[in-house]
RNA sequence: GGGAGCAUAGCUCAGCUGGUUCAGAGCAUCUGCCUUACAAGCAGAGGGUCCGCGGUUCGAACCCGUGUGCUCCCA
């Protein structure tokens, strides 16, 4: 037998396991006759790496899909990763910044040859990052979102949408991002709170004929506007004030004069405008705001766009075109001072949005794009997390927040003005007409059919430019991972889907989730049932954060690279020490101390591996196989634990579950069962006894091995020659729990603490020998444990009876009275005594808040008897452990 | 402004149906041990106004109301 690492060493042990499941293809998976159990990998971006959340996300994934595994499921975790447009395009275009290549020299086709490029470099690091966590996902499936036929589902999904009505192009105020130069999704916009100015301009007002006018009472000349954006005055066309305004009544037919351009603009009345805000007097620019827009619509206000897609002045502003907007606003602000029309300035809390993707501030913008209607959608997928079809977990959190979002939906901008995406399948002729097929082909044959014009010239339909949002294909993810749209009916998504659980972050529930249900229903619509929807449970991990409990981000660079923590505690230590830490929804807050008692764990592992051979060394077959009280009391304290961690994943408690098994290997097998059985110098172990550890210990390793894969299958196979995997290997049933041995083992337990901790007290070492006399009503429950007790408080004899003599040290375990006596004299009984009096008024105290409860007329009548009775019972042992108490203090005066 | 969640040991959190698995775990701290698997360890110990206030109840960490503080989502 080869000797053993003094420490465990993951980096070899990772690195050959990986290879050897690989070669074994355990996680390959085909349809067959056992239940399937699906996931399908949230496809993380290829902008970069795996963050801290990710590894979170992908290591609960691997727990439910090992545990699956071995539990008799069909288990297939899809891998891939998604293709984020304008978070991608915005790399690429920095990458080739850097090469000195502008992104306008090159052809669509130039361009998506530098962005795979990018993508297989990144993509790559992806998929090793996710191996080397252990992630055990079937890389025959690996599938990413704009493969060839994952292509082709999104223009197909997109014709049919199109022709259900359910998509339409047209102009509308959108949010733009000009760094990006593409239009975003509301969701795509982050909203902070800062403080802003708000400047006080003064506009001219002159008669319909542009002769000037005055207050008729005070004379005033002009109105006084408040606005937080000076640059955009350029584009206003009206100035709006409330009707019922007193102040403003004189400006019936009245107009206003645009400061700078000298632009006269109407005058116009609304009840919009809050009299209480600012001074009463908007300026209205509809190109500009959501709400001037609106406002524009309804007075047909003319709209001047005085933007450029990048964000700068427009030719159409008429000063400062061409400069960017912020650079504007300040040249602007001095210019309206030195002329006069700055009024004042004031601080003022506003809420700015910004570009989730690009961080600049977005620009509402007026845009024709394409948009997906919604409500249609909505309505099924609220349906079916309301029904229960899908379950959300933690469900209290977040249900309330679907259903608002669903109940709000507004229409879907799905256009990007960007090239790295699946270009929208719309063509038009030189006259603006508009044909949507799935390819060229189609086009021209339906533009032919529609029109009745023959398409021969190859230059007589010019697709749309722009590509669709990264999240309108996948939300098809569920399905097209199984050809599910492409390849409608195939064996696969006939088998696979619905999957069984999306692990996923709370910040994509609008995003993804919540879209992956409205398209699971849309296209399953003829299966029955709970067969449509995409999943049956989503469960939301919470967010990493560092340990003072902030996000981790590149900008605070408390993000730890992945492969060095790896490199540094191995891939079971983080796996270990993220899910320790990870309550169920709750966000997390991470600390290396806990990979470091990932690392410890794997060590005592390690340990207790090499004690264990070493007593493979010393079975002696001829030794009579009695029954030991060890191997009676762990069985059933193994099997309460894994009928326990079963209910704990049923939850999804898997942070708990794994803080159970823990405490079951290092307490309950390292500190206690291995002591137990422990033969002493020289001495062999009964064959018996020996099998039933590594029984016991095989058992512990499969429970654990979802969590720790690669140090469990090492251990698996050091333990004993075996040709079977742990990987692959079946869960056996939960055996039965004898409740009659775990109560005697916590007596067990109890004894052995309660004297280990008098010999502290009193200065006994370990070393020296003592006597122990055991007082008790019970002297059955002693005689199993006896022998065991005797060795763990190195006991040179015990004496058990209903009355022994009271002499030597005392103390009280339950309600029984134990004796210590050592050659040494006692000297100091101050400390046992000051132990007991504590123990005494506890117990008093307890005895009289009892008594109160039982002396309470209305408790016994209303509470329930079993309560009663319990009660009853509770004061009994209340009562004869003072008993004990007392008359060893008695016995120390 | 609307909504949701959280507040328990120094830190991070469990605590299910109100009653003894009720005040608990891990980490940290303190004390003693290099005891032949493990000092990355072993054996012990200390530590709490269950956020404040009010209510319901025979009984509240738990249910209700309210205040305070923090976090998140939406506008």
């Amino acid at each position: 037998m080869e000797d053993l690492s003094k420490n465990y060493e993951p980096a070899a042990v990772e690195e050959k396991w990986t290879r050897h499941w690989k070669e074994k293809k355990y996680y390959k998976s085909v349809p067959d006759s056992r239940q399937p159990f699906t996931v399908v990998i949230p496809p993380p971006n290829v902008t970069g790496v795996l963050h801290m959340g990710h590894t979170l996300n992908e290591t609960v994934q691997d727990i439910l899909v090992r545990k699956a595994r071995m539990s008799g499921f069909n288990a297939c975790w899809v891998p891939g990763s998604d293709h984020a447009s304008i978070a991608t395009e915005a790399k690429v275009v920095n990458m080739l910044k850097e090469r000195g290549i502008d992104k306008n020299s090159l052809s669509r086709a130039g361009f998506l040859k530098y962005a795979y490029e990018w993508k297989e470099k990144y993509g790559g690091i992806i998929y090793s990052q996710i191996e080397k966590l252990g992630c055990s996902v079937d890389w025959d499936r690996v599938t990413f979102t704009m493969d060839d036929s994952y292509y082709k589902a999104v223009m197909k999904v997109f014709v049919d949408l199109y022709g259900k009505g359910l998509i339409y192009r047209g102009a509308r105020m959108i949010n733009w991002d000009p760094a990006a130069k593409t239009a975003l999704s509301d969701e795509e916009v982050e909203y902070r709170d800062l403080r802003g100015k708000l400047y006080y301009i003064r506009y001219a007002i002159t008669d319909e004929k542009g002769n000037e006018i005055s207050h008729p009472l005070t004379g005033e000349k002009g109105i006084v506007i408040a606005t937080q954006r000076p640059e955009t005055i350029m584009g206003d066309t009206a100035v709006c004030v409330n009707p019922n305004d007193e102040r403003y009544a004189h400006l019936r037919n009245a107009r206003a004069v645009v400061p700078l351009i000298n632009r006269s603009i109407p005058v116009i009345f609304d009840e919009y405008v809050d009299p209480a805000f600012g001074t009463g007097a908007l300026k209205v620019t509809p190109a500009h705001d959501i709400n001037d827009y609106n406002l524009g619509l309804k007075h047909q206000l003319e709209v001047v766009d005085t933007l450029n897609a990048d964000g700068t002045l427009s030719e159409a502003a008429r000063i400062y075109i061409g400069e960017d907007r912020f650079a504007a606003r300040k040249k602007i602000i001095a210019r309206l001072a030195a002329e006069g029309y700055l009024v004042r300035e004031e601080e003022y809390d506003t809420r700015l949005g910004y570009s989730q993707r690009t961080g600049v501030v977005v620009e509402p913008r007026i845009s024709t794009q394409w948009f997906l209607k919604m409500k249609e959608l909505a309505e099924p997928a609220l349906k079916a997390v309301l029904d229960g079809d899908i379950h959300i977990h933690p469900g209290d959190k977040f249900l309330a927040t679907y259903k608002y979002w669903l109940e709000n939906v507004k229409d879907w901008c799905i256009s990007r003005q960007l090239w790295w995406g699946q270009q929208i399948p719309a063509w038009y002729d030189e006259k603006g007409n508009v044909v949507v097929a799935e390819n060229k082909e189609a086009a021209k044959k339906l533009y032919a059919d529609r029109l009745g014009v023959q398409v021969d010239a190859d230059d007589m339909l010019t697709q749309d430019e722009d590509v669709l949002d990264t999240w309108f294909s996948s939300w098809l993810w569920p399905m097209e991972v199984f050809k599910g749209i492409s390849d409608p009916g195939n064996k696969d998504i006939q088998y696979y889907y619905p999957t069984s659980v999306l692990v996923t972050g709370q910040d994509i529930i609008f995003f993804w989730v919540a879209r992956m249900i409205m398209a699971g229903l849309e296209y399953n619509k003829e299966k029955a049932t709970g067969k449509a929807v995409p999943f049956k449970d989503v469960y939301f991990t919470g967010m990493v954060r560092d340990k003072q409990g902030r996000k981790m981000s590149k900008q605070l660079g408390n993000s730890p690279d992945l492969l060095k923590l790896i490199d540094d505690y191995g891939a079971d230590a983080v796996r270990f020490g993220i899910m320790i830490s990870s309550p169920a929804g709750n966000d997390l807050l991470f600390d290396n101390a806990s990979l470091e008692q990932g690392k410890f764990f794997n060590n005592k592992l390690w340990n207790a591996l090499k004690l264990v051979r070493i007593w493979k060394l010393r079975v002696d077959g001829t030794l009579p196989d009695e029954d030991h009280f060890a191997t009676q009391w762990f069985e059933s304290r193994l099997n309460e634990v894994k009928a326990g961690v079963e209910k704990l994943f049923r939850e999804f408690r898997l942070s708990e579950a794994l803080k159970t098994i823990y405490s079951l290997i290092w307490d309950d097998f390292c500190s206690w069962y291995l002591e137990w059985v422990k033969p002493g110098f020289d001495e062999s172990i009964s064959a018996g006894v020996y099998n039933k550890t590594v029984a016991y210990f095989t058992e512990l390793l499969q429970l654990l091995h979802p969590y720790m894969p690669f140090i469990t299958e090492e251990i698996y196979h050091l333990l004993k020659d075996r040709k079977e995997d742990l990987c692959v290997k079946q869960f056996p049933a939960v055996g039965v729990v004898n409740n009659a041995k775990l109560g005697e083992g916590e007596l067990l337990k109890q004894s052995i603490s309660a004297i280990r901790d008098t010999r502290v007290k009193n200065g006994i070492k370990m070393k020296e020998e003592i006597t122990l006399d055991i007082e008790t009503s019970d002297i059955e429950k002693y005689e199993s444990i006896r022998a065991i007790l005797l060795r763990q408080v190195n006991a040179s004899s015990v004496h058990i009876a209903d009355t022994v003599e009271k002499a030597g040290l005392s103390l009280v375990v339950g309600k029984d009275k134990f004796y210590v006596h050592s050659t040494l004299p006692a000297a100091d009984h101050s400390a046992q005594k000051e132990q007991l009096e504590k123990d005494l008024a506890y117990q008093k105290g307890f005895l009289a808040s009892i008594s109160k409860k039982l002396g309470n007329e209305r408790f016994v009548q209303n509470a329930k008897p079993e309560v009663v009775e319990l009660e009853r019972k509770k004061m009994a042992d209340a009562a004869a452990k003072i008993r004990a108490i007392e008359e060893s203090l008695t016995q120390l005066r």
